[in-house]
DNA sequence: ATCATATACATAGCCAAGCTATACATCCAC
DNA sequence: GTGGATGTATAGCTTGGCTATGTATATGAT
């Protein structure tokens, strides 16, 4: 089976295999295109209501840049920001129905999109792709949590972590 | 253990892991970023020369993306264009060897930032996420082969990494 | 209570990377 | 040699990213 390249190997070319692929799906998904806000919503919908710079904490991106996301998806009605009683400088931001259903319209369109080209994966290779996601998202889970320590006990929501 | 979600959501998973992953790497490998240029070389070292229109069809962006890319990369002195003689409009462009020196460094230091977040992996999970990358690479360089179908015999296949 | 500092977000302003539409240059068929 | 096809370049726009800085609120020391 494997051979044994190590993991320094292995990262480099998940990056770059990472970087192909996503323009191969930003190409096949067109017109429904703007993956930082699909990111963005994805975040929130996974931690529920939180404020601004949590999210951007948590979204890895910087404050300002945040903000700017905010600001489009508020627009799209896709969030909704609700202020805080306890501090007036921050309100709380959370998906929407219709976020969440664009979201979810998203990830299937672009599924769609992707599947020819995996359509004769044999079984054992989807269930390695399966695996390697979970891997990755765990990864990618952890690191998130390291980037936004403190956390405040976020309103009633779960907030899973 | 395969949960047999079907081929669809692990897609759906994989692309939306990706951008979050994709986001933690920006932010490891600090100032270093740009990751269309390193795709574009990247690109470039695995076919040899070849001219603007297949490079962009290759990367899956536009021709007139791949033309700024293409400035981008010769003003840095990591590829070279040179006329073809037999058609005047086009230019063969190559990668140089300070661009392939770059690219492998650039590569080292992504990983060197992503390994901390990945040291602990198990010996299994490893493995996984190698054979994954093969899986993948296999795939978009399925993809990238329909992009660009009839390619006039390159010169030197140099491994992509 | 007041004032100073710290915190949370917004604004300004820049740049890269993507796109479409279009112009320009060259090739090829006739 | 002209006319349409082809290959790149240019123009102009949008979005997503950044840093630096401004502004409002909270908090802590005195």
């Amino acid at each position: 089976m494997g051979m044994a390249s190590d993991l320094h190997d292995i990262l480099g070319d998940l990056v770059s295999v990472n970087h192909r692929l996503t323009r191969v799906a930003a190409r096949a998904a067109r017109g429904t295109e703007s993956p930082a806000l699909w990111r963005t919503l994805s975040v929130l919908l996974s931690t529920g209501p939180i404020r601004l710079g949590e999210l951007a904490d948590l979204s890895r991106v910087s404050q300002p840049t945040a903000t700017k996301l905010v600001g489009s998806l508020v627009a799209r009605g896709w969030i909704e920001r609700t202020s805080d009683a306890a501090d007036a400088r921050v309100s709380l931001i959370a998906s929407t129905p219709a976020g969440e259903a664009a979201l979810v319209a998203w990830r299937t369109e672009l599924a769609a999109a992707l599947l020819p080209y995996f359509a004769d994966l044999p079984a054992a290779d989807v269930e390695t792709l399966e695996r390697a996601v979970a891997i990755l998202r765990e990864r990618v889970e952890a690191t998130e949590r390291m980037a936004a320590p403190h956390r405040p006990a976020a309103a009633t929501t779960v907030t899973d972590r």
